[in-house]
DNA sequence: AATTGGTTCTTGACCGTTACGGTCACTCCA
DNA sequence: TGGAGTGACCGTAACGGTCAAGAACCAATT
């Protein structure tokens, strides 16, 4: 029976040829895929665990981008792609046990997420992207330290020394305003926290107090957020002459607020952002442009041959500086005494 | 033991941590959930299948919103979402046969699709989106008729008699090219027939004749595969006035081929496309608007309480002309004598 | 005629759950 | 004290495949 459908060679055309007949006379629908599941111990799919409601993913360009590298890898692996439906307000982490797949992919979790602990018990191959480094499970990501680190002294050689930044969320609880340095070190987002780290590090080395910087944080990442973030900045300090946002979409966002405030770009204000997404190159954003589609290929490819390798491999991708036009050295303002650094 | 995991309450508070406790210590990772499956004949995952290769749905706005869409009702209804790995160059229906899903949503596929027909043979609920007919599916779509009328009407009173038309793929097979107009009746995409058909009734209706209308086919949706075509088309015959578009991708396109040109839009050419992507809201172009991710939710609701009916139900969601700035009445040229009409 | 080799076909043990029904101890009340 | 009622616990039988091992058959060789 079996044999019929899947090993023709091992029986006669004329025997699996009667077999198929009255199987469909009797209305035999074909083999039922979770029972072979069962038996082969393959299901045939990869999971994909994200943070934000399935949804959120798709109005993402960056994760967009990232999916569709993943499932470029899938497709040549023929294996199918199951988004697991976990809400991160609920902690229903009951559907990370009920995916049937083969392995998991994570992408960018906050470190204490259950649902991430819940596929870390799970006895299948992982794949972590935008994540610290775990020692049992293989990791995809970017230098996020190096690559702000250009940003940072790309700003600090054109003059900038009051500085805003403006980031996504660092942890599962909702805080939409500023961030004390606490706050910073103890993120739970990975990505975040690397780039708040590494600014921190940078501007110290020039100098600057980074417990004066402001940082404004938003949990909804979208360029709503990145505007009220701007606004919510430049109102209690008009004096920033440059906003450091860790994600495009949020200095899109920032963008539009300078504008509604009749701040020219880049004379009167400077804004980057963080992914290289097409929208920000359309604006000509300053920004750092990462291979959003190649992580997720390489966190497919990782995975599907999860064969032996017994230390964790860890594939890191490089970026780019782009210097786009909303960047520039700071206006003199009366008081400021600010000068390009020739290096 | 099932119990200890699920439910609670059947035993003592006692035994459960004990029974948990020695699951732990033989390092028994939970329940497996292929196994589960078998048993409750539950999957807890819906499946996708979509006409073009995985990685392609992630280009394109519209089937993104879709996708949205879909994922939110999945979401609410703690389900699963698995990307069905259906290339559709090599026939590999098999991706249809192990998939184990509790329902499909087929999107868009060619009506003799083998994986559409491998999807119709499983025994499962399933849901077609921007498909003919069927009479044992559930169907969403829009009224693609009176939604391309629309846009006819609006050109036909702007005084456009010389028009062109640019449309997705009509078959399995590339072709790249004019298309006769037996071609355009046999046309296995449901969606893309329908909108010529009608576009043939509207201005049949007005005194023209349809087959001198020059209608050009893409394989490729892309902004690349519009501009092409719009150039393809503009060399045949540069009398057109209007240029109409069965996607905003398309449209888009051949937005970019007519300033190449030198062309004027809307003066010297009207182009207008169809989808309302946020991409051509932004461009200003004349469209009809239809509810993408209305779609996806609505395909997913249909599924998911795919109880008991006995005919197949179909969801038809409303569109909404918008008219941009890309349309406009011809500019008279010699020897054409052609007079807006007023109704 | 017996042995060997090579097909083609049949059989049955497993994969890991959960549903279901039965057992058993214990309480409660007449 | 006996019998019904209750709740906790346990054993077993599917669920629907796959796959390897063996049975049956036929042909060719010894």
């Amino acid at each position: 029976m079996s044999n019929a459908y899947n090993r023709p060679d091992q029986l006669s055309p004329e025997l699996r040829r009667r077999v198929l007949e009255t199987a469909r006379r009797l209305g035999y629908p074909g083999p039922d895929p979770v029972a072979r599941s069962l038996r082969t111990r393959k299901a045939g799919a990869v999971g994909l665990l994200l943070t934000e409601n399935l949804s959120y993913a798709f109005r993402d360009p960056a994760a967009v981008g990232f999916l569709e590298g993943l499932a470029l890898a899938c497709e040549d692996a023929s294996q199918g792609l199951l988004l697991v439906p976990a809400n991160p307000e609920r902690e229903d982490v009951a559907a990370v046990h009920r995916a049937g797949v083969d392995g998991f992919v994570v992408y960018s979790v906050p470190d204490d997420d259950p649902h991430l602990a819940a596929v870390l018990e799970r006895p299948v191959p992982t794949v972590v992207c935008d994540q610290p480094e775990l020692d049992t499970v293989d990791r995809v990501g970017i230098d996020d330290r190096a690559a702000i680190t250009q940003i940072a002294s790309h700003l600090i050689e054109l003059g900038h020394r009051r500085v805003g930044v403006i980031c996504m969320r660092l942890a599962r609880d909702r805080n939409d305003g500023f961030v004390n340095v606490d706050r910073q070190h103890t993120a739970h987002f990975h990505v975040q926290r690397a780039r708040l780290e590494a600014l921190a590090t940078a501007f110290t080395s020039a100098n600057v107090d980074w417990t004066s910087i402001p940082v404004v944080e938003r949990f909804d990442h979208s360029i709503a957020s990145g505007a009220s973030a701007a606004a919510q900045l430049l109102d209690r300090d008009p004096q920033v002459t440059a906003l450091i946002c860790t994600s495009d979409i949020l200095a899109l966002g920032a963008l539009g607020e300078a504008r509604r405030r009749g701040l020219r770009v880049p004379q009167d204000l400077t804004i980057t952002g963080f992914d290289g997404i097409t929208e920000s190159e359309r604006a000509g954003l300053t920004t750092v442009r990462q291979p959003v589609m190649e992580k997720g290929r390489a966190a497919g490819k990782l995975l599907v041959n999860a064969a032996d390798h017994n230390r964790p491999r860890t594939v890191t991708l490089s970026t780019e500086l782009v210097i786009g036009t909303t960047s520039a050295p700071p206006r003199i303002t009366e008081g400021a005494l600010v000068r390009p650094v020739i290096l």
